[in-house]
Formats: C-alpha cells, sequence, structure tokens
RNA sequence: CGGGGUGUAGCGUAGCCCGGUCAUCGCGCCUGCUUUGGGAGCAGGAGGUCGCAGGUUCGAAUCCUGCCACCCCGACCA
C-alpha cells in the first residue's frame, strides 16, 4: 500500500530511537505509546482538540452529541431520585471560599482567581490593552473549582425548619482546576460535569443519600456506558477534602491503569458549620443539618475512550452512540443510486419508528471503503451496506463494530433484527469490558508478588494493608501504585498487610492511576 | 512549578548544528478524465506572516533574548 509511511521518531539527546510503522490514517499502535494513541484517538474520531488556550479543550459536535446523551439519562436518573436542577455563580468571594478551612486548602493551590474587573489601552503599545490597575477587587473572586461553598453559603438562607429537609439539589456546570499537567477529557483546566450537593435533618439520610448516588452512578457506567466499576471507599488520603467519608466507583482502562469515574461524598456536618446551616428539629431545637455532595464529569467521556476502543477506532455502546446505525450505499450509476435510496428511504422510516439514530451516507463525493473505515473510526456500532446484489436478493450487509464480524440478512425483519443486535452490543460491551477487568484483579500475598503484578501485569492488585497513611504513602513511592479503594463488597478476612506485615482486616484494591 | 523536548500549509514532516535560489516531501484540498462490494488511479493546480515579539547581521526558518502553546518525566491531581 503507498501510504503506509515509515516514520522513525528521534527522541532527545539519549539517541533514543523508536522506529514505528504508521499507517497514514491509521492510529499510533497502541502497545508503543497507550496515551499517543488515545489522544489521537480523541482528535481524528472527532471528539474534541486542544483548544490552544492553556489546558482546555474544544469539545466538538461528534463528541458533544456523546455527552448530551450521557447528560440526559443521567439527568433521569436524578429526577427518578427525587433531584432538582438549580444554577449558582461561576465566581466565589475569596473569603466564603476559605470558609470550610479543609475544602479550602485543599483545593488552593489549583485555583484560577479574578483580581481585575477592566482592561484599558496601553500606550505603549498602541492597538493592545492592559489589564486596569485602578480597577482591582477588593475582594479576589475564585474561578469555582467546586461549587460547595457558594452553595452552602446560600443554604443558609434556605433552611431553617425541618420541613425544608431534605434539599435535594444538582447543577450542570463548568468547573475550572489549574492542573499542572492536562489532558483531553482526563484531565482539562476546565471541565463540564454535574455536582449534587444535598442537605439532610439526620446523618443516618446523608449517608444513605450518598450512597445511593455511588449506587446511581455505577448503575449508569455499567448500564448505560457498558463500563464496569468497582464500588468502594477512599481512603483517608484520598479523600475529598472537607468530606467525612467518599465512596467512589472506579474503572480499569485497556492499559491496566484504574480511573476514578465518580465520587460521591458524605460532607457531615461540616460544611453546614463552616457556613452556620442550622434548622429548627421538631423539638424546637436548633441543630446543623448534614450534607453529601457527588459529581461526575467529562472524565467519563475519557473512560468511554479507553475502555472500548481499538485501533481502528473508537468503539461507542448503541446507548451512546450519536448514529447507531449507518447505511452506506454501493453503486455505480445514477439509476443504482435511485433505486438503493427507495429501499434504504423505507428502512429509515422504520428504524425512526423504533427511535433507533439512523445515518443514510448518502455523500456521492466518497467512496464505500472510504466511509467504511470513517465510520468505524467514528466508532457507530451496526453498519449496514445495500449495493446491486442487495436489491437482486433482497438482502443487507450487517457489520458489527465491536466484533469486526459481517453477515448477509434478509431484508425482511431486518429492523427488528438490529433492534436485538443492538442490544447485544451493549450488554458484549460490558460483558468484554467485565472480562478484562476482572482477570486484571490479582491477589497477591507478599510485597514480591505485589511489586511483579505491577510491573509485568498491572490493573488492580487486591493486598492487605495495615490502615496506615503511611504504608500507603511507602507503597506509592516504591510502587507508584496508590489504594483506589477500599471495596464495598470485600469480605473481612484476616491477614497481613503486604509491606511492614502489620495484623489487616481486609483487602483493598491498589492500582496506578491516571 | 522543576527537568527535558517540540512549534515550518488543514494534518504529519525535511531543513536549523555550519545564516545567503531551502521553504522539502507525503496525506488532505481544488479541477478534469477513468473508477466505486474495504481507505481509488493518472494528469494538472491552489495553499505557508517558518508559534509570537524583540535583537544581532548587508542578509534570519536557521544565531541570541523574552513570551505563548503543546508533548514527556517529576511534583501536583476531592
Amino acid at each position: 500500500m503507498s501510504n503506509i509511511l515509515v516514520k522513525i521518531y528521534i527522541r532527545n539527546s539519549n539517541n533514543f530511537y523508536a522506529n514505528s510503522l504508521v499507517m497514514s490514517k491509521n492510529l499510533t499502535k497502541r502497545a508503543e505509546d497507550y496515551s499517543k494513541w488515545y489522544n489521537e484517538l480523541v482528535v481524528k474520531a472527532d471528539l474534541a482538540e486542544n483548544s490552544g488556550v492553556r489546558g482546555c479543550m474544544v469539545i466538538k459536535p461528534y463528541g458533544y452529541a456523546i455527552w448530551e446523551k450521557m447528560q440526559a439519562e443521567l439527568d433521569r436518573m436524578f429526577k427518578e431520585t427525587g433531584h432538582q436542577n438549580a444554577y449558582f455563580p461561576l465566581f466565589v468571594p475569596k473569603s466564603m471560599f476559605e470558609a470550610e478551612e479543609k475544602n479550602a486548602e485543599g483545593f488552593a493551590k489549583e485555583c484560577a482567581i479574578v483580581t481585575h474587573y477592566r482592561l484599558k489601552n496601553d500606550e505603549d503599545n498602541p492597538g493592545k490593552l492592559k489589564v486596569d490597575e485602578n480597577a482591582k477587587l477588593e475582594e479576589e473572586l475564585i474561578v469555582r473549582p467546586t461549587s460547595e461553598a457558594i452553595i452552602w453559603s446560600t443554604y443558609k438562607g434556605w433552611v431553617q425548619s425541618y420541613r425544608d429537609l431534605p434539599l435535594l439539589i444538582n447543577q450542570w456546570a463548568n468547573v475550572v482546576r489549574w492542573e499542572m499537567r492536562t489532558r483531553l477529557f482526563l484531565r482539562t483546566a476546565e471541565f463540564l460535569w454535574q455536582e449534587g450537593h444535598t442537605a439532610h435533618a439526620t446523618k443516618q439520610e446523608a449517608i444513605e443519600e450518598s450512597e445511593k448516588m455511588m449506587n446511581v452512578y455505577a448503575d449508569f457506567s455499567e448500564r448505560f456506558m457498558a463500563i464496569p466499576v468497582i464500588k468502594g471507599l477512599k481512603t483517608e488520603t484520598e479523600r475529598f477534602a472537607g468530606a467525612e467519608e467518599t465512596y467512589c466507583i472506579e474503572a480499569l482502562m485497556q492499559d491496566g491503569k484504574a480511573l476514578q469515574a465518580g465520587t460521591s461524598h458524605f460532607l457531615g456536618q461540616n460544611f453546614a458549620k463552616a457556613f452556620d446551616v442550622k434548622f429548627a428539629n421538631a423539638e424546637g431545637k436548633q441543630e446543623y443539618v448534614w450534607g453529601t455532595s457527588w459529581g461526575v464529569s467529562t472524565r467519563l467521556m475519557g473512560a468511554l475512550v479507553m475502555t472500548h476502543s481499538d485501533d481502528l477506532g473508537l468503539v461507542l455502546p448503541p446507548n451512546l452512540a450519536p448514529i447507531q446505525v449507518v447505511i452506506v450505499p454501493i453503486f455505480k450509476t445514477d439509476e443504482e443510486f435511485e433505486r438503493i435510496s427507495v429501499v434504504v428511504n423505507d428502512l429509515v422510516a422504520q428504524f425512526k419508528k423504533l427511535n433507533i439514530s439512523v445515518k443514510f451516507d448518502n455523500r456521492t463525493t466518497h467512496k464505500p471503503g472510504f466511509k467504511f473505515a470513517e465510520w468505524e473510526l467514528k466508532g457507530v456500532p451496526v453498519r449496514i451496506a445495500v449495493g446491486p446484489k442487495d436489491l437482486e436478493n433482497k438482502t443487507f450487509e450487517i457489520a458489527r463494530r465491536d466484533t469486526l464480524t459481517k453477515e448477509i440478512i434478509a431484508q425482511e425483519g431486518v429492523v427488528s433484527y438490529i433492534s436485538e443486535l443492538l442490544e447485544t452490543i451493549q450488554s458484549d460491551l460490558f460483558n468484554k469490558a467485565l472480562k478484562y477487568r476482572d482477570t486484571h484483579i490479582t491477589e497477591v500475598q507478599n510485597f514480591e508478588e505485589f511489586k511483579d503484578v505491577l510491573e509485568n501485569k498491572n490493573g488492580f492488585v487486591s493486598a492487605h494493608w495495615d490502615g496506615t497513611a503511611e504504608t500507603e504513602e511507602k507503597i506509592k513511592e516504591l510502587t507508584k501504585a496508590t489504594i483506589r479503594c477500599i471495596p464495598l463488597d470485600g469480605a473481612i478476612e484476616e491477614g497481613k498487610c503486604v509491606l511492614t506485615g502489620s495484623k489487616s482486616e481486609r483487602r483493598v484494591l491498589f492500582a496506578k492511576a491516571y
């Protein structure tokens, strides 16, 4: 093939040479550099691109369509569990931000801060502007890295009696965290998310709420995104700043690294005390309310890409695919195209009745082979090809993106066949990812095994841990692996800490993480 | 924020060390003909303030300074 280029990457002064075969339009081979593969995939599949503004990305229409589907489903689930949407300000006055000390401290190093509100002409550089030093704000405004502060300061005015509780609010918004190293979808300086913030009369109710939302996330992730997750608790070091307990869902990517896919926090009375949110209980006594907060972000898009995709491109679960079925006509003459269009238009109408999103790729500017490759790159779950042979035999060629298999199917009843096929693909994708995940949870008994798994196999390592932050830190230093979570379904099991040999009563999951 | 690297057409790149017909090649794009069941072929053509701003020089993609953005490692990352 003429468009195979042999590229030689020559890196830095160490004279490190890495040769790689790169198809001009294909993706970098995954084994060589997973992160390069990931970046190329995100860009080439038309999901997002670097904006050129520090650490921020542009989400392109195709990527945003996926996000909208995720939003719609999550929003439905939130409402089903009694939550309402609201919106709070982007700017948080510094004094408000610092009210809950631990939370403020936790985010202090990654905040964008507004200090001025006006520009003026720069006399030294005609046509240029500069900050007007006279327009300095009395108090700086923090661009929200999360909204607990501004929301709890608002809740103070909303809660007086136990009759005002619970307060179950969600907000869809953008937040800014000035991360040192950014990566499309996984860690961008600005990202889109939803954050739920609830207030309750009792501790028990708040704990139940945070567990409930963790379950909502796990359910969404597994049923909708076909990404298996492990539900668990964060250790004290990994816990959200300002929370009493952090619940999380952890997913495993194809390169064996773990990704935190969502968190739900039981905040205790920390924010209620910081913002003085009190209510009169049934006995007329003043009490602080109990809080939770929970969120998932556009990071889930990164999880989606890294969980299912292969070297031909994106693989989207049918539930999330903006286009579930694409129809590619194969023809030589206008007359053939006309005859195919008649059949296809009828087919499209039938799909629409079943709410299956379908695209008839009737471009005359590209050849079928090009279209096949393009839709594969974009991850469309099912492709139907229709040509003269099919008209003659009353058949279609059906191709699955996930398995890359093709079959010839009679036109009669094809719509219900595909409707079922979409469900099959959805569950097959989940099962495939589940199998990968489950074969990459390795129980180890000692530190030698521990290191061996992390060096040679990767994935989750299930090991005993003595429960101390020092041991956790030491293990991180030695292996780069962190405790992803203390699994909720983990059995009580006597054992010895993998590093120190001290007593342990349950296994926890370690992994290298994004 | 520390260390290293990169920035040349929409994308990927050669050239930089050693300043002077060096702006190179491939993909893509446009036009025409032939093609169309897996990323078409041939012929012709368009497209670039060499990241930005200064400086050195008769002359800068090339040397120097500053800035911006991106990549890798580390630190950081509820």
